[in-house]
Parts: C-alpha cells; sequence; structure tokens
DNA sequence: AATAGATTTAACCAAATGGTTAATATGGTG
DNA sequence: CACCATATTAACCATTTGGTTAAATCTATT
C-alpha cells in the first residue's frame, strides 16, 4: 500500500466519521491528506467507493468480535460483563464509531445485511442456556440486549448532552468513561441476578 | 398561521428528521409540500432558518417535560419508573427524534447550549434526597442516568441493527416497543434498590 | 371596478461540488 | 541515457443546489 494512498484513507476516515457522507467534501478530504484532489479519484475512483471502502473497514467493529471471549464456557453473567468491560474500552478508543455505523444503517438498511450477527447471536444462545438453567434471570432476550448496549453505547453518543447536563470538560468526561465499565458490570449483575 | 407555511412546515420536518440537514434538498421540501421552492424563501429566507425553526421545535421534545411529574413528591424509583414509561410512550410517537437531537447536537455543540437542562436536573436532585435516605443504592447520578437514558433511547437508534438481529418485521417491532417499558421499569428497580 | 398589498410562479444566477482530462513529473529498467 | 509505466497536478466540466427576481395572480378594501 502507498504512502498517498495511506494518506488519504487516514483523511478520509477523520473526515467521514465525524462529518457522515452528506457533510464530508471531497476537497476536505484532499487538504486534510494535503494531496490533490483527482488523487482521490485516481485511487478510489468516487466518493461512494472511497466511503464504502472506509466504512466497511469500520462498521465490523461495531460489534467487536471477541472470538476467544464469546465462545468460551464460562458462565453469561461473567462473559456478558468481561464483553460490556471490553467494549467500552474499545469505544473510549473509537468514540465516533457508534454514531457513525447507526447513521449509515438508518440511512442505508441494507447495509445491515451485511452485519456480523455472529456476536450477538451467540451471546443469545449462550444467555439462553444460563438462564434455563437458573443461573440468571429469565426475560426476552432482545429486551436484555437492548438494555446493555444502550448503557455502553449512551454516553458515546450523548457526549455533548451529557457535558452539558453535568458541566464536565473533556478530561472529566473521560474520567467518567472510565469508570463507566464497573458501574455497567454492577448494573448488568443486578438485573441478571436470578 | 396560513396554510401554505404549514404545509412547508410539516413538510420540513419529515424531510430533515429523516434526512438530516445536510441530507435534505429545498427541492425535496418543495415538492413534498406540493409548493414553488421559492416560497420556501419567502417564507422561511433561508435554509438554515428554515432547519432552525424545525430544530428548535423538536429538540425541547429530547428530554419531555413532564412538569407535573418530575416535581411531584413521590419517591424517586416510582418517579423515574413513571418517567421512563411516559418517556418510551412518547418516542414511540417520535421515534426519528433521538438520532434527529443527538446527531444536530453532535455537529454543533453549541445548540446544547439552549437545552431545557431542568428535568435531568431535577431528576438528579430529587435521586440525591432518596439516596441519602437509604432509599436507593448510592451511585453517582452521570452513571445511572446515562444507564436510564440508555435503555430508553437505544431502540429508537438502534432499530434496524436490532431488527437484522432478531429477524422481526416492523409489526413486531412495535410490539416489543410496546413491551419496552416495563421491562425497563423492572430493570431501573433491580439497578437502585438499597 | 380600481387600487394596493400580499402571494405564487417560472426563469434565472452564482457558488459549490463530484468528477474528468491532458499535460507534467517521477522513478525504476533495459 | 532513453523509455515506459506510474503518480501528480492544474485547469476544466457538468450538475446540483441554495437563493433571487421580475412578472403574474390572487384578495381584500375603497
Amino acid at each position: 500500500m502507498n504512502l498517498t494512498e495511506e494518506k488519504i484513507l487516514q483523511a478520509a476516515e477523520e473526515i467521514f466519521l465525524k462529518q457522515g457522507y452528506d457533510g464530508s467534501r471531497m476537497q476536505a478530504i484532499a487538504d486534510l491528506a494535503g494531496i490533490n484532489k483527482a488523487m482521490l479519484h485516481y485511487y478510489f475512483r468516487s466518493k461512494d467507493q472511497l466511503f464504502e471502502r472506509i466504512f466497511k473497514e469500520k462498521y465490523g467493529g461495531f460489534f467487536p468480535t471477541i472470538e476467544g471471549l464469546i465462545s468460551s464456557q464460562i458462565n453469561f453473567i461473567d462473559k456478558i460483563c468481561t464483553f460490556a468491560e471490553k467494549y467500552t474500552l474499545f469505544l473510549i478508543e473509537n468514540p465516533y464509531l457508534p454514531l457513525f455505523v447507526i447513521n449509515n444503517i438508518n440511512k442505508n438498511p441494507d447495509f445491515a445485511k451485511n452485519l456480523p450477527l455472529n456476536l450477538p447471536k451467540t451471546l443469545v444462545m449462550s444467555y439462553m442456556e444460563d438462564a434455563e438453567k437458573g443461573l440468571c434471570r429469565l426475560m426476552n432476550p432482545a429486551q436484555l440486549f437492548m438494555s446493555i448496549f444502550g448503557m455502553c453505547i449512551f454516553p458515546f453518543i450523548g457526549k455533548p448532552m451529557i457535558q452539558k447536563v453535568t458541566g464536565e470538560n473533556d478530561e472529566d468526561f473521560k474520567e467518567l468513561m472510565k469508570m463507566r465499565s464497573n458501574e455497567i458490570k454492577e448494573h448488568i449483575r443486578l438485573i441478571l441476578k436470578p
């Protein structure tokens, strides 16, 4: 992979993630990459193709696959708590990802077709097993996972609002997020305790 | 308020809410309203002003004010549960609102300045009072409210993904949402039980 | 009916934007 | 060096888009 191509991808990622497809300008990407606009088309033909390249690379990470964890044989509560922790740490490093992915799937629901569903499906199965054994409270798994993903994702899509309510600056917010995973784990345990 | 003006506002609301500012075309709004594009500028001068009109009208509803409820003297757990129920019902009727508001506040954080903060602030105070009395578990209120709002909002911003995972159609999804408020109330009670 | 003011329309405009092209530079290879 | 493919650039193009204008139509008041 050549240097120009990489500079373009890096710039495109930054612009597309923050501005979305409609809000992004090819010229802005070129400027950020420090190259001529024609290079974008030389390497990626069109805005659509450049965007799709970034999107496909990024949205797979929406349900980050933590292979070893989800297929391991530990009990569901520990498994989902570990997942929530790793997911939160992942989102701290990729704070723009949730809104980016959500927006593009809402705009073009066809993209959802390619979503890697193994993670949520494996988790649901893992939950059902333990719930039937009486190891966790029984409920509709969709309801459970909406709550869990909501707790994990909301801070990152609602950051400006949260900061407005709490009056925190970015440093405070990062601190709040560091403590977030412990709090989520606690909430999950309370919800699932039989 | 004259008829043309109302038709414009109705069309603008539909387009802006679903497509966002950048994705919306003045021509599309005019077409939907069934009038000439020049009328948009005649009544609202510019796209920005038309958008701001819609946004200000809509985003106040992100924290729907339920005056009687938040200032009532019932215990916090019942109060927040009732709030979650009413909020969910409100979102079922306004499913595009969360993503719309979130996107525009993320794009232009200055808008957060005008957010009506009385609702969250009153709720936090109400929580602190009861927590100190030992009526609910003590924790960082920001963490609590991120979980609650996350549980309420996530289904509406993640709808296409949820449907992909569960394989549900729109009818099924609406049914799932009807049961959502009971589930959230249960989760909140479990999280807050002292 | 005549006048005046508000409303509506078709045609137009300038800027922005995604995309193309033709010419030029660059770097490796015989 | 001469050659050739690749990489890069400036200038250009067609379309889209927000916005304007001048003329036409409607509405009420005298």
